[in-house]
This record gives C-alpha cells, sequence and structure tokens, in this order.
DNA sequence: AGATGCATCTTGACGGCGTTCAGATAGATG
DNA sequence: CATCTATCTGAACGCCGTCAAGATGCATCT
C-alpha cells in the first residue's frame, strides 16, 4: 500500500489525471516536432494529452503560459548542447567557432523549439531571466572571457557577447534558406559553410581596423 | 469624358470596389502599424478596406499571399533605407557599419512588417528572390566589395555578406530585448550600444587568427 | 467511517478566425 | 441592348482561444 502510494508519488499523479501540466507540455513538444508549430493548438495539445479543451486552464493561465513552459525546456535543451560543446573541443582556438556552430545546429535540428523560444521572448520584449546569470546565454560569455583571458572590460564582455549571441541566432534563423544551398555544397557541406560564416564575421572589426 | 477615363485609369479602379489588391496592402500595412501583427487578420484587412471577408480571395490565394505582397514592399522599403544611408556616409571607413545601423534601425522603427518579411520568408526557407540579384542584399555584397577593393574571391564574398546579414539580423530582433537595457544607458544610448555591438563582431576571426 | 471542502476536469457556449461556394452586381464586350 | 465575366456579398463550415457552470473524486477533519 505504502509502495503503492510511493509509485504513485514518483510518478507525481496527484489528482484525477495525475501531473497534467507535465503532460501537456509534453504533448505540445510531440506536437511540435510531428506537425510543427503551425499545428501547436491549445485545443490540439488537450486532444494528445487526452483532456477537454478546457482542462488546460486549471494548470496555465493562457496558451501563451504553455508555450512558456515548452521554451523554458528548449533553453534548457541549449544550454546542454552548449555545454557539450564546449567540453568537447579542448583545444580553445576553434571553441568559440565550435560553439557558434553547436547553437546552430541545436536551432537546424529543433526548429520549431528554436521557434517557439524565440517567439515567446519576442512576445515579452525578453530573454528568460535565469539566462543573464547561468544557462546558454553565460556560457558564450564564459567561453569568450576565458579566450580573453579575462583581460576584457565588463562593457566588452557584454557586448562581444551580444554580438555572438546575435550572429549565432541569425545564422540559426537562415541557416535552411535554399539561396544558401550552391555556397554550402560549393564549400563541401553545412559544417564549413557555418565555420566559413563564423569565421567572417570579422569583417566589421577588421576592416575598420585597417 | 476621356478626362473622366483617364483619372480612372490613373487611379486604377478596374471593377466596382477599384484596385482593392493595392487597398488591402494599405489596409494591412495600417493595422501592423497601429495594431501590430497579432491583430494582421484576413477578415480584419477586410473589414478596413470596407469589403467583405470573402472579397480578398478574388486577388489573393489565401492569406499568406497577401502577406507576401506586404511583405514584398518592406523589402522595397529597407532597400530605400539602406541606400540613403549608403549615399550618406561618403567616408568608407565606416560603411559597413553604417549599413549595419541602418538595417537595425529600420526594424527597429517597422517592427511589425520586419516580422511579417521574416515570417513570410521563413515560411519559404527563403529570401526574396530577387534580393540576390538587386536590392538590400546586394546593396550589403557591393558595400563589402568595394570596401575590400574587389581582392575578395566570389565565395568569400558571399560569406563575409551572409555574416553580415545574419548579424544584422540577429541584433535587429533582439535590439529591444529589455535586457540590454542598462549596457544602453552605460553606452550613452543605442546608437552607441548599436555600433560596438558591430564592431565587436570580429572575435571569432580576430581570436581564431591570434 | 462519513461528511465536507476544494482542486480538477467536462460540457457547452461565445465570438473570431481562414476558407469555400452559390448567387447578386455591374463594368466590358459585341 | 444583350451577354459575358470579373468582382463582390452572404451564409456556412470547421477550427481556434477562452470562459462559466456543473460534475467528479482526492484529501482532510471530525
Amino acid at each position: 500500500m505504502s509502495e503503492m502510494t510511493q509509485i504513485a508519488a514518483t510518478e507525481a499523479r496527484p489528482y484525477h489525471h495525475g501531473d497534467l501540466s507535465r503532460a501537456l507540455v509534453e504533448a505540445a513538444r510531440r506536437i511540435l516536432e510531428t506537425e510543427g508549430p503551425a499545428a501547436l493548438s491549445l485545443r490540439a495539445v488537450a486532444r494528445e494529452a487526452g483532456v477537454s479543451p478546457a482542462a488546460p486552464y486549471h494548470h496555465f493561465k493562457d496558451k501563451g503560459e504553455l508555450l512558456d513552459a515548452v521554451a523554458h525546456e528548449g533553453w534548457h535543451a541549449l544550454d546542454a548542447a552548449l555545454t557539450e560543446a564546449r567540453s568537447k573541443s579542448v583545444d580553445s582556438k576553434d571553441r568559440m567557432t565550435g560553439l557558434g556552430v553547436a547553437y546552430v545546429r541545436f536551432a537546424r535540428d529543433n526548429p520549431a523549439l528554436y521557434r517557439v523560444m524565440y517567439d515567446c521572448s519576442r512576445d515579452k520584449d525578453a530573454l528568460p531571466d535565469q539566462m543573464k546569470e547561468e544557462g546558454a546565454y553565460c556560457q558564450v560569455r564564459n567561453t569568450i572571457d576565458e579566450r580573453t583571458g579575462g583581460t576584457a572590460s565588463p562593457i566588452d564582455l557584454e557586448l562581444a557577447t551580444i554580438a555572438a549571441w546575435c550572429a549565432g541566432h541569425g545564422l540559426a534563423e537562415m541557416i535552411s534558406f535554399k539561396q544558401f544551398a550552391p555556397l554550402k555544397e560549393a564549400l563541401g557541406g553545412e559544417e564549413a559553410f557555418l565555420r566559413g560564416v563564423f569565421e567572417h564575421l570579422g569583417m566589421f572589426a577588421k576592416l575598420d581596423q585597417a
């Protein structure tokens, strides 16, 4: 009996359905992966989770709040992807480029999730709050800080992080554009294309210092 | 009589309403500016133009095609903004940065229109077709080509253009994020912030060449 | 154990959306 | 003037997000 309760607690089914909010977020991610962002309606999520269309309103204020929860998971996943990329490149020389490549790859491999993440951010005109103190954004900043040996001023460090983040985001949103296909092929694949673009980001700085 | 016809032809009112497709695009832009992208429904556009909800379907296949027309105007407007920026900076030293600043300013001043432009592109996984031969993208490429004195290889020129474009787009989408407000203030305004970010874009190239 | 309370879920409804189709309208053509 | 045809309307369909009222059943207290 107490074992049953234990199992129930582990599975966290507090009431009728059992941790519906978690089930809804999982259903949403399932829909995102299989049918894309356009199919992600609140009703479809409820359907996928096997509950009525009104059920989600006992766990989320509105559709936006459910998407926020999905986006939150997305940021954690991105964080994990960047952590792995950072740990893999022992050579600090191309650690920044490797980080950029990992970022864009995450977006390319999870396009629907990435879209939800940024749509939520735009609705609030802000990145997730936690990112400034920890998480993906912080990893980029730390990597830059390491690379410069901690010599950069706080303002320069912040500017450089923002610059890197913007470049990564821009490339992430355009990597799949058809116009770039010939160039990708000419360079021998997407990886080379990605590195090529990142290495050309110096053009502003390089040119204006010449 | 022929004068009337002339006027009518000038105003281009072929049938009942009179150049409804143009009126619809204008109505859409009006809604975008006053109420934002979320309010841009096909029905609202028809309402604003004073026609029934079904009328637009005689001029556009669906909502997406109307948005395409709006986006098309947006790309022309961006083109004009970049042309002006390019002509203003006689000094070629900061012409690239000036172009970047103009790009981001356009996005900041026309956020709803800019959003529609990129949403349409993402739906088709492609930038507008004309951009590779003329228009805004081409202006960036030409500016880079001038700056390097035409010494860059075609592939490098293309990569540099894409890099600049991605950086501009990324910054355009995040310029309004609240987290950057303190930094903007510390630098004495948005213009300085913008230039600061652009000048730090060299970090990939600079670091990896050290 | 039984009654009470309350979080949870369902049912049904409302207005708005994109889209379609049959029919009305009216400029253009002969 | 008659006809043709592009244009527009009205009504309808199924979907959406959201809400209010009522049913359900776990948890707690006596």
